[in-house]
DNA sequence: TTGACAATTGGAGACGATCTCCATATTCTC
DNA sequence: GAGAATATGGAGATCGTCTCCAATTGTCAA
């Protein structure tokens, strides 16, 4: 998915070492200077620029992970398919909350690269379960998953507001109960 | 709501016409250095400045005047209590979705400024339609305005995602279902 | 191991957007 | 209409972004 193209080894040392260092400063919600991130990672900044040319690049590198480590749990659930879609709902929310600076740079900055990588990755997820969950009867069948990803989408980028966490939950219960099947 | 302190009469005129530049560029999804805003509405970089510290501060300036325009329809309506907070819900997705170019400008920028003025101003108008509502006993009444309101958010920050408008509408849908009262 | 070649690096400096400052111009008040 | 208060504009300082290439490091065949 990222590059099955074979890197020299301390290319793929550095690259990886730049992504932790944006990972760890996101996280802390920190404002830095897109060369900063360079001497963040113990690189020159020519080093930083072929690896990501823009800083939506390297925002999509750090994404690209964070869905990737998200749409693992879907996997290792042994629910039903429809408690299967609500507990992945519901620890989407979780895992977004645990990392509100993430989810606000991420957000502010990675939107047109989400098309490509990891937005589909996690589109992929969402479908998945809820096809299962609608052959199951567990939800209508008249909903398809771009309409989920909308609201998902909101309480990624609603980081600003001050009751986010809890409304952001109000907002995934909310999605739970519309898809829920009233036949 | 704006400035009630009396600005000199060519200071108004100019810091209209730099709103309006801003609106008319950002509608037109436009990519502009930040000073030929200056040169758009007519006035100098110091003006510019000295009306809007920050591309945010103009951005917020815009926004207070869409969500004006839009919560003032939601006092037109003559239908029950339900169906206003309904057709409010659905005329948001018509207004955001007709002015893409906007909505996605404005959700880039304007975040952390929507808590103080337009931000309010939007929920607060949901906060009574959904009161009113929840009077008629049309909708639930264990959900907060703040749900909704992210779900809002991810409609008007979604708007990089290839399907966005219907995908919009939908969601919109599932908002109203999961607010229907089920009991 | 070693030499030859390719891939990668780092950071000085060019570039371009942002923002400050203040002499001048406009509006307001009496 | 004079003086005080307020607002203007744009030249230029400032600072983040990005390019470029001589030097370095990794790879691989012999």
């Amino acid at each position: 998915m990222t590059e099955p193209r074979s890197l020299r080894a301390d290319a793929r040392r550095n690259r990886d070492a730049i992504v932790a260092a944006a990972r760890a400063a996101f996280d802390d919600d920190e404002q830095f200077r897109f060369d900063d991130f360079a001497a963040r990672a113990g690189v020159g900044v020519g080093t930083l620029y072929r690896h990501f040319p823009t800083r939506e690049a390297l925002a999509a590198a750090v994404y690209q992970g964070e869905v990737t480590a998200l749409c693992d749990r879907a996997r290792d659930s042994l629910q039903s398919p429809g408690e299967n879609l609500n507990l992945f709902l519901r620890g989407f929310v979780d895992y977004v909350v645990e990392h509100a600076g993430l989810a606000r740079t991420l957000a502010a900055v990675v939107a047109p690269a989400v098309q490509s990588d990891g937005g589909s990755q996690l589109e992929d997820t969402v479908a998945t379960l809820m096809t299962r969950a609608v052959a199951d009867g567990a939800i209508r069948h008249d909903v398809a998953a771009g309409a989920v990803m909308v609201v998902l989408h909101g309480i990624g980028s609603a980081t600003d507001r001050p009751d986010w966490a809890s409304e952001s939950r109000a907002a995934v219960e909310l999605l739970i109960a519309g898809l829920a099947n009233v036949a």
